[in-house]
RNA sequence: GGUCCCUUCGUCUAUCGGUUAGGACACAUGGUUUUCAUCCAUGAAAGAGGGGUUCGAUUCCCCUAGGGACCGCCA
């Protein structure tokens, strides 16, 4: 058996989504569940389009949620003299002819199929003609000799058998005009150059793929295995892409969506393995398949991302946590300032429980860093006069002891509850706000402990 | 319009001819609680429709309907 290899190819012209993302991991995960390789190809062979600033988009996105890849990118625009040379071996062997065709030529015929509703397909003008008829003012394009009779099949290792009719498939230009190669040139060629043993990819290629089979065999090549995946579709069930607010792997990480847990959502997006929801990277890989994918498309459901994050946020360990959060505020926020660093490290075991993202984590942990808060006018109201004399008291009471934890904090809260004839809230509420300047956020207990006793003091005896 | 593909709770899905059709998210209700949450319990919620095959179909086949993808000298 030959060593799995897979790839992903996206082309940099436009930002990599979400969509893009998953095809990438389920090839990913399929070579490392196969003790494979898995490949990075960059698809910039479409010069008006491509740019830089998506090729690095991609990279990071990938790097971002843990795909890693071998030997650096494969840029295919440095291959396109080896796509040339197999056009030319093509039109050598007979497989491939040169048409004369204009693209006014071309589009005329499009528009007549048009108004008669007809299915177009280029009229292979030009297949059997020979030398002497071509013209030599115009530069021709090169075709593919596509079968033209009986049935093409392709066992698709998640759509099943696909049939097809030849004849439906046209003759389809290789080479451009300008002599540059066409997608499913370079695609095949880079393929077989690369190794490939297994194609994962969305399923609108299912077309193409028929064509590419066809230069495969036409070149003696082997034929690789293919597996088309269900797209991701919109809550209203299109296609997502690249245009319109497909999201990017930046959009989720801005809100605070940790990579794994992103990465395990994708994961379940139209796999599944029984009833297992949770996989870490190491099962992910170990029960990757392609049986265990789906064939209908799978909508994204934005509430799932979320409950996944959370998931992650309260299972994972604390340090990792920690480092997450780091990379988010140095990211989207701002950089957790060294002084706090432990303080917060420390808070995570109650922070993590209020949080669905991390952004939740930063915003909970903003009173440990900052004491300049601004206490809103609706909790200002709720201190009152008897209000200010309780936390005074408790100033009073925290001076008496030398252990400041919850066992020792408890009896002077339980004893202000008495004395005042109030109930906790009637004790916490207050301190709470002014504490932290907010009515919502973590326990007292937590509150008071995290920031320890001369910081409870100083925030405390400003009130008043 | 042509070709191809798909169809189980709102969403992601389990089931590989026999189940009270299961789980997760979301939702609703109740409980715990120290605000906001968490957590726990409970509930509502699905086989697109019609034909076959079969002792028996969600599961296999056909038709219909609905949805999607592709139909570039883009990838």
């Amino acid at each position: 058996m030959k060593t799995v290899a897979t790839r992903f190819a996206p082309s940099p012209t436009g930002p990599l989504h979400i969509g893009g993302v998953r095809t990438a991991l389920f090839n990913w995960l399929y070579s490392k569940n196969k003790g494979g390789k898995f490949y990075l190809r960059i698809e910039d062979t479409d010069k008006e389009r491509s740019k830089e600033e998506f090729k690095d988009q991609i990279i990071n996105s990938l790097k971002w949620i843990g795909i890693n890849y071998e030997d650096g990118e494969y840029i295919q625009s440095k291959k396109i003299d080896d796509h040339i040379y197999v056009a030319n071996e093509l039109l050598k062997k007979g497989l491939a002819y040169k048409c004369y065709c204009s693209s006014d030529e071309i589009e005329e015929q499009k528009k007549r199929a048009k108004q008669k509703k007809i299915p177009y397909i280029y009229n292979r003008k030009w297949r059997d003609k020979s030398e002497t008829d071509y013209p030599k003012e115009i530069n021709p394009v090169i075709r593919f000799k596509s079968k033209i009779e009986g049935k093409s099949i392709l066992k698709d290792l998640v759509q099943g058998k696909i049939e097809i009719e030849n004849n439906t498939i046209e003759d389809f230009v290789i080479l451009r005009a300008d002599g540059s190669p066409t997608y499913n040139l370079s695609a095949s060629v880079d393929d077989h150059l690369m190794g490939m043993t297994h194609i994962i990819r969305g399923d609108d290629h299912k077309i193409n793929t028929f064509k590419q089979i066809q230069i495969y065999e036409a070149m003696n090549w082997e034929v690789p295995c293919f597996a088309h995946i269900p797209l991701i579709h919109t809550i209203d069930g299109k296609k997502l892409s690249k245009r319109d607010n497909a999201s990017t792997l930046d959009d989720f990480s801005s809100i605070g969506i940790m990579p794994n847990a992103l990465r395990n959502y994708l994961l379940r997006l139209g796999w599944s393995y029984k009833d297992k929801e949770i996989f870490d990277l190491n099962e992910s890989i170990k029960y990757f398949n392609l049986e265990g994918i789906g064939k209908s498309p799978s909508k994204l459901d934005i509430s799932r991302i979320y409950s996944m994050n959370e998931y992650y946020i309260k299972n994972i360990n604390e340090d990792d946590l920690f480092k997450f959060l780091k990379t988010y505020c140095e990211t989207s926020k701002e950089k957790i300032p060294d002084s706090a660093q432990k303080k917060i490290k420390n808070s995570l075991h109650f922070l993590k429980n209020k949080a669905k993202t991390l952004e939740d984590i930063y915003k909970n942990s903003q009173f440990l860093i900052d004491d300049k808060f601004q206490i809103k006018k609706e909790d200002k109201k709720l201190l009152d006069k008897t209000a200010i004399n309780i936390i005074k008291l408790f100033i009073d009471d925290i001076n008496k002891i030398s252990d400041f934890n919850r066992k020792t904090l408890e009896p002077i809260i339980d004893n202000l509850i008495k004395s005042n004839n109030t109930n906790f809230k009637g004790v916490g509420q207050p301190l709470r706000i002014c504490l932290t300047g907010s009515r919502f956020g973590p326990g007292i207990y937590d509150i008071l402990c995290s920031l320890g006793k001369e910081e409870v003091y100083k925030r405390l005896s400003q009130i008043g």
